[in-house]
DNA sequence: CTATAAATGGAAAATATGTGCCGATTCGGG
DNA sequence: CCCGAATCGGCACATATTTTCCATTTATAG
């Protein structure tokens, strides 16, 4: 067998199936972006997901990553798999040879990145601990309910606001972002109007512009929503609604890790909202 | 129809259905002793490889235990399951969570931030893991002995490149921020000179121009960092120096917690390092 | 712009898997 | 030693899952 040169079937690519997971990766890592567009995104999915990929059925993992079963078989058989099944078997004994790590407390494997990930899991689990379910949910309301948002934010709250008018753009939110290019913050908060929801991050030390363009805001009917990082921050007097988000410091220095986790929850929940007011 | 006090079916014991892995096992554990001989033998073995029990068939899993699939699912309605699968659920989320090293399964207190915190909490987790102390190290001395940074970034990305910009700027390292304002972006990259380090952070799905920009810097002969979520980014080709931060999803939506902690992380190392250049 | 090829999604067919039933076996009590 | 109840294993059935095929859409080359 094997040894006429005629049988052209379909091993899809020139790929011979890789035996393990490294070796898949490798693999999709260096002809990955040849792919066709759909594939690809299999492909990025399911090195992102390798737990999902082992555990779920494919129908349950094609509708997760917005695709098809059709499309996972195809792919399987681009890196010379027999099917999805097939592929899945090298996702399943890699999660198997990866379960000896369990959660080992006294080898604190420390590298550079370590103590900037404890204070962001230290930060994320205050934000859990500390959440209100009912001051957020008004929160939210006053979000979906408002005709134009505007985000003002400056030096370390600037990433928070940009991120925020990006995700609630792509959410069909009429949103204005305060960025202040060319000094025109002001000019830029003139288009506000009566019951225009203004959205103010901002963080100690509080040395930015952030309150006074607030109150600026508030003072033209608009309503006020706080995110930052104490009760003693200036945005709390001018605020109707405060969301506290306390950021844990690793060597004096914080990361933004919850406050973006609250942001993009703050939007997620905002749209759901909307979009349930708009049905009913 | 759950009326009638005389349908004496078969729910075998007085169990109910353990929600987590932690109460079935100590279900199992204490009332595991008065189970049938084989029944007690499958109690054993399952939860001694829980990691086959949640990847096997049940076919599989009772050849490998010398037992037959009808015990199986004896055993799993024994313990208040509505039959193998159900039970398989459980070793399936168990080993989901555990991928992470998830420190707490248990606790499923849900609100509407959850699903994000847990994502958050499993991309740093994952960041943790997956550090490559030769690659970062290599990577810091670039950013510590460049002339000057380029930041280059859109969309989701932008976000993380503004806030490198600021705490690059804030540690006194010459940074251009290519914001692409007036849609200047090429302008921008004009005042680059070679030996110059761009980093780029693009982020899945990979649509902007971020790649386009870099090959260009890359053309004026600077040397290139990406930060990006997977190694099929269109920038792993064009790039000299790579970091792959992969943020898990919930939902659909992505938070951007590890790769801020990633790139504050790089500051901060890059800071260090060239503090300490200038010492020696 | 057209023609050709490739890629994609949907749905039927094939396969694998899990479950319920029932006879066989084992265990314990008289 | 025998009887009865409980447990167990094999097998047929039901279900779930994967795979293949084909029509439609989308990209590519001429």
């Amino acid at each position: 067998m094997a040894q006429g040169a005629d049988a052209e079937e379909q091993p899809s690519l020139g790929y011979v199936r890789p035996e393990t997971f490294e070796e898949l990766l490798a693999v999709i890592a260096s002809d990955g972006g040849r792919l066709p567009k759909r594939l690809r995104a299999v492909a990025i999915h399911v090195t992102q997901n390798p737990g999902d990929v082992a555990l779920a059925t494919i129908s349950t993992l094609a509708e997760a990553m917005g695709s098809t079963p059709s499309t996972l078989v195809r792919f399987a058989k681009t890196f010379g798999y027999a099917g999805f099944s097939d592929l899945q078997e090298v996702f399943k004994a890699h999660l198997k040879t990866g379960l000896g790590r369990g959660p080992r407390p006294g080898e604190a494997a420390s590298h550079p990145l370590s103590p900037l990930i404890r204070a962001a899991e230290a930060s994320l689990a205050g934000l859990d601990a500390g959440f209100d379910a009912g001051a957020f949910d008004a929160i939210v309301a006053a979000v979906a309910a408002a005709p134009v948002l505007h985000l003002i934010g400056s030096k370390r709250a600037f990433p928070v606001v940009s991120y925020l008018s990006l995700t609630l753009l792509q959410h069909g939110f009429r949103t204005v972002l305060i960025d202040n290019i060319g000094s025109s913050a002001t000019d830029q908060l003139s288009v506000l109007d009566e019951g225009d929801l203004v959205l103010s991050v901002s963080f100690s030390p509080y040395n930015s512009a952030t309150p006074d363009l607030t109150r600026m805001a508030r003072a033209r009917g608009a309503a006020v929503l706080a995110l930052t990082d104490s009760a003693l921050s200036p945005l709390v007097a001018v605020a109707d609604h405060v969301l506290i988000v306390a950021e844990k410091s690793a060597a004096g220095y914080r990361t933004l890790a919850a406050t973006m986790v609250m942001g993009l929850g703050l939007v997620v929940a905002a749209a759901e909202r909307r979009a349930a007011l708009r049905r009913g």
